[in-house]
DNA sequence: GCCGTTTTCGGCCCGACTGTTTTCAGTCG
């Protein structure tokens, strides 16, 4: 894979461009924004070359000749002059150095000048020996804060698993909410987009009293540092290791502000640069015509709607084609959380699970659940506590009485079963003719090539017992990368036998996740949305599979668990 | 260097905060 190395050697080119004598905003703009859209491909880049040439290449957004031909040439020879010949007047590890909170190119370039300082570790030195704050420009508030910068980098792990970082935003929104110092507040950024991790948190509450706000926030328990703290803005370090923005904001701009703090920021440049084509400025304050007059910004649909755009769900804002289809008024309408009906991927403790059958019914039920599907471990899975044939005879059968003893909720029979390594599956065809549907995973042997690990999946979807085939990758955020898979050949065979794609809705798994959701829509099939519960607390985390989906742009139809459960269960018999 | 719903030339998003300065450059989002 090119697209990290490629990605670094352009934004690198674009700091080395930033320190020419000469103003060349717009060039280095221009690499920025190149090694961006490259960082954020799902393919290969060297592969889009193979497959369409230069003129691939230069398709991709705000990637021209120039850059193509320089990346053709890293591809082709493992060189990039342009790279190269900035190197020589600048030879210093600009990646890592800029990487320290408050350090740019500038600083760092100033600091090779003076002090020959090349790199973190020449960094720590000078630090060290205190001779940073004789330096023009710098002083000792600049050395201490480089001191904390370099600490706070390498402590952090990088970007957070949306998991632990939104409930951390939503315990510091309801405090502040508490306090009684704000009017209205909302969670922005990244964790409204909901996206599969964060760099940090933005909060935006209404105050009149930001003073106190900043005083408040400062003294929370979660707030290990104040980074900086302005009259509207304060950004504290969490102890979680996460930084957190919090801005305050008028009333009047409150829906501005909000727009404008979810971004993501390239949805957010096209906003605004339809806003300039119509005559408008926008900013965080405000929709703003000729005359300066804020014409809507109290909320963000006044908003879209006076730049003749439909709004969207805040997880649809990536600049994934949904600015182009707003203005058209064709954004899809994407499943929501109210649409789910059922789960189909619980456990109980009868395996690895926490509760009883009937206790994870009663707490389905309890949060609206119509039906849930009650899916165990078979027998390879040892640490799971999986069951064989005749342990799951009997844990069938024990559904089926607990069915009777309910009301307003429908148990359904399942079983999450292993794909062994040949591809067969790991519980006899009699003992699956006896539930309602099944799951199929893949829990051992993770590290097989790609082709046996396809073959894998796809005899196991050929078998005709596969259902649904959950979390597809079986990565783990932050954890475990996904297996090595061809998921172009296993959502066709997807199709071909009518194997629905589970997006499993456990934030540390959210698999299939945003972009393979975007890719397997365009094959005929289905997904479910689930929660791979272990705990009757697990249930309610289908927001983030819900979620999940709205980022890959699904409708509710290609979602099965949205359905009643007699169509449901019809759809299994087919 | 990139790009095109006024443009193949002339634009390119916009504002907050900080430290070190005497009015601003650098960094960040």
């Amino acid at each position: 894979m090119y697209n990290s190395q490629i990605a670094e050697m352009l934004s690198e080119i674009a700091d080395m461009l930033s320190l020419d004598e000469k103003d060349r905003k717009f060039e280095v703009r221009a690499y920025r924004k190149a090694a961006l859209t490259i960082s954020g491909l799902q393919e290969d880049v060297a592969e889009i070359y193979k497959k369409g040439g230069i003129d691939a290449i230069m398709e991709l957004p705000g990637i021209g000749k120039g850059i193509a031909a320089s990346v053709k040439e890293y591809i082709e020879t493992g060189r990039m002059s342009k790279f190269d010949d900035l190197k020589k007047k600048y030879p210093l590890d600009f990646k890592s150095l800029t990487s320290i909170q408050g350090m740019g190119a500038k600083k760092a370039f100033k600091l090779y000048k003076y002090l020959k300082i090349k790199d973190v570790d020449d960094l720590k030195r000078a630090v060290s020996k205190h001779r940073i704050r004789d330096l023009g420009g710098f002083g000792e508030k600049s050395e201490e804060d480089i001191s904390k910068g370099i600490a706070i980098m390498e402590a952090s792990m990088g970007r957070m698993a949306l998991g632990a970082a939104l409930p951390e935003a939503e315990d510091i929104v309801r405090k502040l909410n508490e306090s009684g110092l704000v009017g209205r507040s909302a969670i922005a950024g990244s964790t409204r987009r909901m996206k599969e991790t964060v760099g940090d948190l933005d909060i935006l509450v209404t105050s009149s009293k930001s003073e106190k706000v900043m005083d408040f926030i400062s003294k929370m328990e979660e707030v290990e540092d104040v980074v900086l703290s302005g009259p509207t803005k304060i950004t504290v370090r969490l102890r979680i290791g996460l930084n957190c923005d919090i801005r305050v904001v008028e009333q009047d701009s409150f829906g501005a502000a909000l727009q404008y703090f979810t971004g993501n920021k390239d949805h957010n440049v096209k906003v605004r640069q339809i806003a300039i084509r119509l005559g408008y400025k926008l900013n965080e304050y405000g929709l703003f015509n000729k005359n300066g007059r804020n014409v809507a910004g109290k909320d963000e649909e006044s908003i879209y709607k006076k730049l003749g755009m439909e709004i969207m769900d805040p997880e649809m804002r990536e600049d994934r084609g949904e600015v182009e289809l707003s203005l058209q008024h064709k954004i899809p309408k994407v499943v929501q959380l109210g649409d789910m009906v059922g789960d189909l991927h619980v456990h109980t403790n009868h395996s690895d699970g926490s509760a009883t059958i009937l206790e994870m019914a009663n707490a389905a039920r309890e949060i609206g659940r119509k039906y849930i599907g009650i899916s165990d471990h078979s027998k390879s899975e040892y640490v799971a506590h999986g069951m064989d044939d005749k342990q799951f005879e009997k844990h069938l059968s024990e559904i089926d009485k607990a069915n009777e003893k309910l009301e307003g909720i429908r148990l359904l029979k399942s079983a999450e079963i292993d794909i062994l390594k040949d591809g067969s599956l790991d519980l006899s065809k009699k003992t699956i003719s006896l539930m309602d549907y099944t799951l199929a995973s893949i829990h051992t042997n993770l590290n097989m090539g790609r082709e046996e690990m396809t073959k894998r999946v796809i005899l196991a979807m050929e078998s005709g017992y596969v259902s649904i085939f959950a979390h597809p990758t079986d990565r783990i955020i932050n954890v475990r990368k996904p297996i090595d898979i061809d998921l172009d050949k296993v959502f066709q065979a997807a199709e071909d036998n009518g194997v629905i794609l589970e997006i499993d809705g456990y934030p540390d798994r959210l698999d299939l996740n945003d972009e393979n959701i975007m890719r397997a829509r365009h094959y005929k099939v289905k997904f479910s949305i689930d929660t791979d519960s272990h705990s009757p607390a697990h249930l309610s985390l289908m927001r983030y599979g819900v979620s999940t989906a709205k980022r890959g742009w699904l409708t509710p139809d290609r979602v099965v668990n949205t359905l009643g459960v007699d169509r449901l269960v019809r759809l299994f018999r087919r």
